[in-house]
DNA sequence: CCTTGACTTGAAGTTGACTTCAACTTCTAG
DNA sequence: CTAGAAGTTGAAGTCAACTTCAAGTCAAGG
């Protein structure tokens, strides 16, 4: 396959398979001329990082998971602890979201005098909730995995 | 309070509390020479935009909430949209979470061998699972909340 | 032959939330 | 008075994961 057949059967960009290549994530088998030829594992490789990713970790820690031979070689009380980790997340996540509905509904004029706001405010404030994990932003518009494309 | 003081209180690294400043996200109410004062009700707005960004709202999107007054103006629907797209993202990693989870227990010699790992590498490269949202990395270590220090 | 379009490269740009730096001013203690 | 700690500034650097760009290569078609 070459990288136009791989970029519209996973969605992800050429341009960001070649950066995959250049970090060692994914092995191009060979070249015809100038251009890379992709084994068709290499839908593989592509599917454990988008896991990978989901899961929290980062390009580079995905990598020490796959083998130079390409099968993924996964550390199982790694995946524990991330699956732990995960869960703490979790955990944090659904105290904002449930505080932040009842804020939505608190009746209190100002939030300042809903007390389950107040608790969320001191929970922050101690620092209970850490910060930083980007939902997906709107104003970075990507590319969707390209459904079969019968019209070309 | 100076910069020192809210720093050490809130835990709040001094230059981030310039950069919020600089950002229009908290003011100093007055100068001291050249130093900064800040009123104690610095001290909810941090614990505000704490919340903020546990919310995962940028710190621009956290500013739009917070009136020139300092009382927070916080649009209820917003706030409920919030915790929508929150839940949706705990279902996600929910899902991985198990996913991860049963992978680490599964006694398939090679994950290659696991219906649930394999079912959760088919979720992420369809796209189920979106990427990009990080866990506090271990890299980027930060004072956390000084508890009430009595020996200043 | 020559254009067109898909591919190649390395380098530089982007984004968000900060941190770090260099150079400078002030306050406080000795 | 002087040192040093702590404050100030704007500018530049950092990090991750990409994207974009300029410039070049190559195969095929008219």
């Amino acid at each position: 396959m070459d990288i136009a057949e791989v970029a519209k059967q996973t969605g992800v960009p050429a341009s960001t398979l070649r950066f995959y290549e250049k970090k060692g994530l994914i092995a191009s088998l060979s070249r015809e001329g100038l251009r890379r030829r992709f084994a068709s594992s290499v839908l593989d490789e592509l599917a454990l990082i988008s896991l990978g990713q989901a899961a929290g970790l980062s390009l580079d820690e995905i990598r020490s998971m796959i083998l130079p031979g390409g099968a993924p070689n996964i550390d199982r009380s790694l995946l524990a602890a991330k699956a732990d980790e995960l869960d703490a997340l979790i955990g944090r996540l659904t105290a904002v979201s449930y505080g932040l509905r009842h804020a939505a509904d608190c009746p209190a004029p100002s939030h300042a005098e809903c007390p389950t706001f107040q608790k969320l405010l001191k929970a922050a404030a101690s620092g209970a909730l850490e910060r930083r994990w980007q939902t997906p932003t709107d104003k970075a518009p990507r590319k969707r995995a390209a459904k079969p494309d019968t019209s070309s």
